[in-house]
DNA sequence: ATCAAAAACTTGTTATAACAAGTAGATAAG
DNA sequence: CTTATCTACTTGTTATAACAAGTTTTTGAT
């Protein structure tokens, strides 16, 4: 036999039949699949495959499990983020589907800054402090990421009230912060233990990070921080002029 | 008892504090972990235990398993994509590490565009072709991502020959095609099957998708695709001006 | 009819066991 | 010395079993 195909697992087989099934609408969006023993039954085979197969479609994202409940066909709908607008953030809903999205304030306090953040914004070394907002981004009052933004000492103090409301961006320009420049990279990690509890996902759930850095006038440094939203509700738009 | 406190699983337990073990030096990036048989006698658990708490790990981009070699902690080094230089999608190495970015092309040929495409590239009605390229990243040789590109078929037939050598961007722009807008929408999806044996990667590893529409003068339409790239290579940086 | 307890579900955790399959080093044949 | 084979590793797959821990339904007492 020239072609060794390496004969691929049950599991696999049967996750990916499942897929199929999803798209072709036996299980809706948000529809229940048939629990772990009805499935043992309809492909004969033990309780630890048919469970990595339900762990495979976990895994792309189609469908979430509930103990005690049972096993759900994922409800897709996503958030984005705009950030090629006049100011930034804007936050618009995609498709269909109408999502709420708010903020939620976790803490604000004047903190030493790290050694990056300190390079970043430039503080004097005698006095390395900012402030350092932490937030909660929800979507219909569900988490759906955080943000840690280190904000210089200065504009923090002044403006800490109306920041524990609002974005950071509208808040700095509505105080005549110019926002000159806006340098940022966006990447994708993993959830760890503390960040699939804060946003109730399974470890290693897929993330997005947006982390910026903020410039007025003269390149001078006004917040630094990032952005961290699950990323099977959010995505960002960036529209480029040339 | 106020605080029901949930005790944590074993294999979360092990997982947490391998990770501890993976950040403090005891296993350094690149290197091998115990074996599973070393593994269960250190932490005196059952096999399917110490499993799960590699498969945490691994979740989490911590660490890679090899059949037959071992388990091994990851060596992190990212490709950082560019988007807003003159150009576009001028490659930059990231950190210190030195990373060749390479790409192959697959295929490349004419074909009846989907029907979002046909709207996106406004294709006529009678006519709705396109040629649809796709090509493989490769960082060090290695694949890492996948690209799909759409591309009017006045300027595929033309190009054909370069842009199955090049970044499709900088071929336009060479041939006077000038590039005056790009729409864009950056994110996060898990692999399937098909990804995951075309980049090497678990099921489920996090991707990022780079959706884009690239426009001339008067928003005339040039090419439209989708750079799919795995997340634990590659990033976007975005530079903003007001 | 109401409410609480119990039972019957659901998924989650963990152990033991056996074999498959990929890799690398030792061993034996040429 | 070279090469092929065997052996001892490694991780991957699958089965059976028992219990834990959430959720829903049923039951039964009030």
């Amino acid at each position: 036999m020239a072609r060794s195909q390496k004969q691929a697992p049950l599991h696999l087989g049967i996750s990916e039949q499942i897929q199929q099934q999803i798209i072709n609408g036996r299980y809706l969006p948000g529809n229940k699949l048939p629990s772990e023993r009805e499935l043992i039954k309809e492909w004969q085979v033990s309780r630890i495959t048919i469970r990595r197969a339900i762990a495979n479609l976990v895994q792309q994202g189609l469908v979430t499990t509930h103990q005690g409940k049972g096993v759900f066909v994922t409800e897709k709908c996503k958030v984005t983020y705009t950030l090629s607008n006049p100011l930034t953030f804007l936050e618009d809903n995609l498709a269909d589907k109408k999502i709420e999205l708010s903020m939620q304030n976790i803490s604000f306090e004047l903190v030493t800054a790290p050694t990056e953040v300190q390079t970043i914004l430039q503080l004097s070394a005698q006095n390395p402090t900012a402030y350092l907002q932490k937030k909660l981004l929800l979507t219909d009052k569900v988490p759906g990421g955080v943000d840690l933004t280190y904000i210089l000492p200065e504009i923090g103090q002044k403006l800490a009230t109306e920041l524990k409301q609002n974005m950071t961006f509208p808040v700095l320009e509505r105080h005549n912060w110019h926002i000159d420049r806006v340098a940022a990279i966006i990447e994708c990690t993993n959830a760890n233990l503390e960040l699939s509890e804060y946003l109730d996902i399974p470890l290693g759930h897929p993330l997005l990070v947006y982390r910026h850095t903020a410039y007025t006038t003269n390149n001078r440094p006004l917040v630094h921080g990032e952005t961290i939203s699950r990323g099977d509700r959010f995505c960002y738009s960036v529209d480029q002029l040339h």
